[in-house]
DNA sequence: GTCATTAAAGATATAATGTATCATTAGCGC
DNA sequence: GCGCTAATGATACATTATATCTTTAATGAC
């Protein structure tokens, strides 16, 4: 079973058992979301899956079924780039995803996908405690260069 | 002397120092940036910069205002939320600038900028390390509740 | 001072991203 | 099948941002 396979078939199971459902549509979104690997713009994605399509979907149907996926903790958004990116783990574990955060290469564009040691989330909360915040456990966007562009 | 007079006045000097000059219109929009004192869009501070004045200046020239103003290290850029604030540290030293970084109330949407320890850097030079990146200082976005909101 | 050069600002158009709203269709429980 | 809810379609529009060309203002060389 190819990974691509696996991803859809994984998410599929996820989705069932919390209830919701991955439609064709769906489907084709994560789909073309895993194949393209690297992070897409919504306008992008929809451009993709258009031209895979007898009849366009519209941008307000991608940012619905992108704001889904995001929820079913099938994708992730990227709000320095305004991107989307498949979640690299879909066909693992789905629990690591409390303490996700990303490394996003500033040549390349491509992103890894990296969890925080319990030491360093405590560090954190530290420095922000100091402050008088309680920092809410959301996604952090680190920007760098990556290994292969080194 | 009030803060915003220290903090024009600072300014003025910084960009005289850096062979950068602070216009009449930049002035304005600093102004009014440090007068709002939280986070603003560009085009709600072009509405209050607008109103203040006899002729309106166009959308395009605040987006270089403010970039000029980023530059300078006058104001940030909050990516998360697309807004700008003036930095807190106009009138006192120039020179955290490399480590600061954001805390920012998810109910209140005010910000504190924070610098981070060597040794918070550390580790997380070491985590993106072990990834084979290597991290450009780029602040970061926390996002929280702060004191007064809980 | 004035002329040339460069920086800043104005003007206009348009791209890119995202949301509101209402209508229609499809799936599901009964 | 019928009625309810979730999903999608369709349309319009709001918000954020950039490209490009023109005009004006400041600065330095002389």
């Amino acid at each position: 079973m190819s990974y691509l396979e696996s991803v859809i078939t994984k998410a599929e199971g996820r989705c069932r058992d919390r209830g919701s459902r991955l439609t064709p549509l769906r489907r084709q979104v994560l789909r073309a979301l895993v194949e393209v690997s690297e992070p897409i713009s919504a306008y992008g994605l929809l451009e993709i899956c258009n031209a895979e399509r007898e009849e366009a979907m519209p941008a307000m149907s991608m940012y619905r079924i992108l704001d889904f996926l995001v929820d079913q903790q099938l994708a992730h958004r990227l709000v320095s780039s305004k991107k989307y990116i498949a979640c690299s783990h879909i066909d693992c574990c789905p629990k690591h995803f409390q303490r996700v955060h990303f490394l996003i290469c500033d040549q390349c564009a491509r992103v890894k996908e990296v969890e925080m040691s319990e030491a360093m989330m405590d560090s954190l909360n530290h420095v922000a405690g100091a402050e008088g915040f309680k920092l809410s456990s959301r996604q952090l966007e680190f920007s760098g260069v990556c290994g292969e562009c080194r």
